[in-house]
DNA sequence: CTGCATCCGAGGCGATACTG
DNA sequence: CAGTATCGCCTCGGATGCAG
């Protein structure tokens, strides 16, 4: 929690909301987070499955993003002790539920543009 | 709409959505956008208040992301002919209803948070 | 007051090659 | 298979000074 994101206030409200907003920020900006969250949202996937399904991701970043999502409680990873080594990875229950927010983002976004462009 | 994020295909759903969710994150991504649609929520404000109430921020951002949220239909910036020339900026329809992503944010943060602290 | 022009550093991200 | 190491670009955002 907390990272990139300094911790001014905002001036909506509480200190309260404007850490949850923050949070909820940190989780799901950076050009990857959401693709991977998205992927992940249909089930268990392998280091490989993501880098496949996920296109143009390098292998950098794909590790990079999920130790920090891993970090986040978001993503739960877990190593299978076989030859070679297979690890998974999959959403925790608040991974999960982040697609509440996604939703109302989708909700906006729709209603926007159709405002915008008529 | 659509800027610095790209048009690659995020696994999730459908284009349509995918397209929406990036929409939402061009308005609300970067340091100052979510500060400054917070301040407007408490009602019409000129180039200087919003300077004064946003602290940290300088003439230069606050200029180049109203600039953006004017693009993006998210605020309405109105010249008053005096002298010196005062600018209003106001939250258009749109705008305002970005609230209820907001309102999914803080949700989803402060479950998450209870969820991780314990 | 309301901005724009310029310069600059830090960090995000990509490309490529390599390891256990 | 599941990552790590190194390099380098490029964008974001801060500092400062100037203009209408």
């Amino acid at each position: 929690m907390e990272k990139t994101i300094d911790k001014e206030k905002l001036p909506l409200c509480s200190g309260e909301y404007v850490l949850a907003v923050k949070d909820t920020m940190n989780v799901i900006s950076g050009k990857w987070k959401l693709p991977i969250i998205g992927s992940l949202s249909y089930g268990v996937k392998r280091f490989k499955e993501l880098e496949r399904e996920i296109q143009k991701i390098t292998p950098r970043m794909l590790s990079k993003e999920l130790k920090e999502l891993e970090l986040n409680s978001i993503v739960k990873r877990t190593v299978h002790d076989t030859t070679p080594v297979t690890v998974e990875y999959e959403l925790t229950p608040s991974g999960k539920k982040i697609k509440r927010v996604l939703d109302a983002m989708v909700a906006w976004g729709l209603e926007h543009r159709e405002n915008v462009m008529g």
